[in-house]
DNA sequence: TACAACATATGTGTAACACACAAGTCAAGC
DNA sequence: GCTTGACTTGTGTGTTACACATATGTTGTA
């Protein structure tokens, strides 16, 4: 397989995986005939684990530490573990914030929306600027 | 007020202070007597504002053309609320995504108190992590 | 007055790509 | 066989929002 069809069947862009190449994420071997990356199925599973993980919010560095733990016949669980139960009480308290702020946004937003139309309200901006700042 | 002060008030690093006077984000003058900056109310309130917007997602050229847009005076901006309304369901859309995954990793981390690590066998990297995916 | 702790501008490093470039390769049509 | 266009390669630079280092100047205090 190339580098296209990798990337299609992982759901990824061609530039991602070349650019995991780079970093030696994932080791395509290269063709000898015209040097072309050749990808197999492993390279798809790395893919798609990595693409899972970085959704949990895992950096490359952490996702290759992961995979070369696995690939030393470790586990890499008790990591993985450590990794997220140290970081999710951070992330409640910084969603709890957004939503706040996002929910203030969409109010403001609401607001504008109902004024006379095309009547343009640059002291709201104002206001919510404000609105923030004053909290 | 000297960087320090105004990192303090605005709840950012100095480095941050510095970085954004870099940029032309705020614009403190300058001291006669020794060249240092000089920092005011005004520049407090915009390193809140920044600070804020930048929690819901805004990049800081946004900010940047939000700002100065809203310091034009009194004029209108139909700009800002273009770039806010732009943004705004991103930005839902992008928060309710987090929180399921927040919840789900809250959910878990729970669960996997119960299950045991697990060595990785080719197909499933980690257990642990596989189990997280598939549902 | 010596000296630590500030300030400055500038430069480099970082993550995770996105995009540009030159040069080589492949498949299709004529 | 040859041209054309769409691929591939490695490398290099640009991006965002800083963090950190460096060299040099300034300030407050013992």
């Amino acid at each position: 397989m190339n580098v296209r069809d990798v990337a299609v069947l992982a759901n990824v862009k061609p530039e991602v995986v070349r650019y995991y190449s780079r970093i030696r994420l994932i080791t395509p071997h290269k063709s000898k005939k015209n040097g072309y990356k050749l990808y197999g199925d492993d390279d798809i599973s790395r893919l798609i684990f990595i693409r899972k993980s970085k959704e949990l919010g895992y950096t490359l560095n952490e996702i290759r530490n992961i995979l070369s733990h696995a690939n030393a016949g470790k586990s890499p669980c008790p990591m993985v573990r450590e990794i997220i139960e140290n970081r999710i009480d951070d992330n409640r308290q910084r969603l709890d914030d957004m939503l706040d702020l996002q929910q203030r946004m969409e109010i403001a937003v609401e607001q504008w929306k109902q004024l006379p139309d095309g009547m343009p309200d640059g002291d709201s901006v104002c206001v919510l600027i404000e609105s923030f700042i004053h909290e």
